[in-house]
DNA sequence: GACATTACTTACATTTTTTATAGTACCATA
DNA sequence: TATGGTACTATAAAAAATGTAAGTAATGTC
């Protein structure tokens, strides 16, 4: 869509990786600043785009924008335009999109013990 | 460790979210171009360092360290350094880098279905 | 006609990540 | 003295991701 250069190693070296190993090409869909807790949030529903913003209210609406465009074109995000004015835009998660809810929820376990380890760890050394 | 700029926005941005969402946390501490594929091929056990180089072809020496480093500042893998000449250094998961495997599994489930899923969409359409 | 609202787009700047290339230390062996 | 192997480090550059700031379109209401 924009900006990525398809002559570059870089590039190369991610598709190579992406054909090989289906996690990493899954990790490439999802991966990016916001991606997940955006999905996280729509894993309760559709939302729209003004409520996305206000739910992440650290992202600038061209970031929001740039991630919901990428979610959408690897299809885990159905995007409906209303015709209205002013306009009226919702996202909503696919079914393939759906499915990633057990992924996040268990990254989440998994990062919720990490934490606790962490913090452990650290008390343990002062 | 080094590089990375602490009063940058972006900065601030992935720790708020980190502190907010255990599993962003999650993927900052997987994320990143090959860390995936070294802790697949560490479940299957201990490697040294030109095991793993050799196994990802096209990994940059200084790629696989800064990785390595990364996942260890993590306690995701432990290194080993043999006091021996030529140095001998062996990699292995942690215990809770370990814990990444059902993970790793269900990424790479979900990658598959996927990737058969656009596989089929692109057909459809042409 | 000016203004408000929503979901963007555009141009540009900065930061972060990844790649490229050339070293280094160690010591055993030739 | 030179060579080889291993696991690195140093420095620079390219590429990718993210952030900043401003503008746009459409139209109903004041």
């Amino acid at each position: 869509m924009s900006g990525i250069k398809e002559t570059s190693t870089n590039y190369a070296n991610k598709q190579a990786l992406a054909d090989e190993c289906a996690e990493v090409y899954a990790a490439n869909i999802i991966g990016g600043q916001w991606s997940l807790v955006i999905c996280s949030w729509l894993l309760n529903g559709k939302l729209r785009f003004g409520e996305l913003r206000q739910l992440l209210p650290n992202i600038t609406e061209r970031m929001l924008t740039l991630q919901l465009r990428k979610l959408e074109a690897s299809h885990i995000v159905k995007r409906t335009v209303y015709a209205e004015v002013p306009p009226r835009v919702e996202y909503e998660l696919t079914a393939i999109g759906y499915e990633l809810k057990p992924i996040i929820k268990r990254l989440e376990e998994w990062g919720e013990k990490h934490k606790l380890m962490a913090t452990r760890t650290l008390t343990d050394n002062e």
